[in-house]
DNA sequence: GTCTATAGGGGGATAGAC
DNA sequence: GTCTATCCCCCTATAGAC
């Protein structure tokens, strides 16, 4: 009754911090973060506007909050791809996996980052998204670019704009995705890979540097 | 000195009000429309919030103008190329380009359409958001089935799924596009068919029947 | 067509009681 | 940990002078 150990329950607890982040998090995908106001989350979680106060800092911690726990978890798996030893392709095919997968497990988290960050960069606390963002883009850039060196893709493809491609298709799913519906995130991201890479991969497959050389006489 | 007749000038005069409507829109782009106050407006066209109601019932009523007169005129050009004559893959074609040069020539619009309809929707003035929606996703749909019983697209094709695949990849691309920039929304367009097609036309092409049946013998 | 002035409502946040 | 009560600011919109 005094501290906040759960019962015999297998759950961690789920601090009452996390719960009412949780809440926010729900809101602040749904309507925005400005068309957010402390009120709803309040009365979301059963209790009035001035009790959040005891619990954050103001609404924009828990924005700040809430985005942060959301892309240490994201970025630590883009970098394991990026240090595994994969073949280019396979690479880019975890990365698009691991996107979908966020969007099923973190679809508020995805919806405010995709969905706020314009408007919250403008804040020096929030600079750290404009930094995240570039990661991103380095990921896929690099991503790309082995894949290039590797002859994995068509040879006139615009790395840039390929990149630009992906980035938008692949998050812009969470305005539709719903979790638990028909499509599995799995699914999903192997139906948007058949349909990316018959447009990126080179229709012959990789140059003849893998496997032995072949003349048209052996047919 | 009475009517709104400009001078000897080739500018259709561009009224006050379409003037007001164009500052409106460019905020409501950039900011958002909650976002964005009577006062950002009125400062913007160098006056004060309450000569805005001199010329808007309010900030809905603008918005309002700004949707209308935009949707009005891009689904006026996809229905043009419903009802042409060209191929399945070509109509496809037409309709990308289209949609990039809406993004070329009315960026503003197409923020607020994307980024605004999920809240706007909410209001019964703003019920025909989602009647566009609907009808917008006739146009691709249509293109896409027309195609399918053509024989121009892989067999394997998910409709559904490649319709939100193209709606996505179009629009989003107005978060950075930039009118007068390096690349022009034509080549743009160009490329994005590039990938999009080589990955949902058939790699051998139609089925043989608009062109001579052919045995391998003839090689 | 624009300004002055202000009404009326809602927003984030705080202080102290319980 | 929550509630009561409230401050202060900014928002949309209006009324009437110029």
């Amino acid at each position: 009754m005094a501290a906040a150990s759960s019962p015999a329950s297998s759950e961690p607890a789920a601090s009452r911090r996390t719960e009412l982040l949780a809440i926010a998090a729900g809101l602040f995908a749904e309507k925005g973060f400005r068309n957010t106001t402390v009120r709803d989350i309040a009365e979301a979680a059963g209790i009035l506007s001035g009790s959040l106060y005891h619990h954050f800092d103001s609404k924009e911690s828990m924005v700040d909050e809430i985005l942060r726990t959301f892309q240490d978890e994201l970025f630590g798996q883009y970098d394991a791809i990026l240090l595994g030893d994969a073949d280019p392709r396979a690479k880019l095919e975890q990365a698009v996996v691991v996107s979908f997968a966020a969007i099923d497990q973190h679809p508020h988290e995805v919806a405010i980052f995709q969905n706020e960050s314009a408007y919250l960069g403008g804040f020096e606390r929030f600079a750290y998204l404009a930094e995240r963002n570039a990661q991103s883009r380095a990921v896929w850039i690099t991503l790309l670019d082995d894949g290039v060196r590797a002859g994995a893709w068509r040879t006139d493809l615009d790395v840039e704009l390929t990149y630009r491609f992906i980035r938008d298709t692949v998050w812009v799913a969470v305005g539709w995705y719903r979790p638990g519906g028909k499509l599995t995130h799995d699914v999903i991201a192997r139906q948007y890979l058949t349909i990316l890479l018959d447009g990126i991969a080179s229709p012959t497959g990789p140059p003849a540097t893998t496997r032995p050389t072949r003349t048209k006489k052996e047919r």
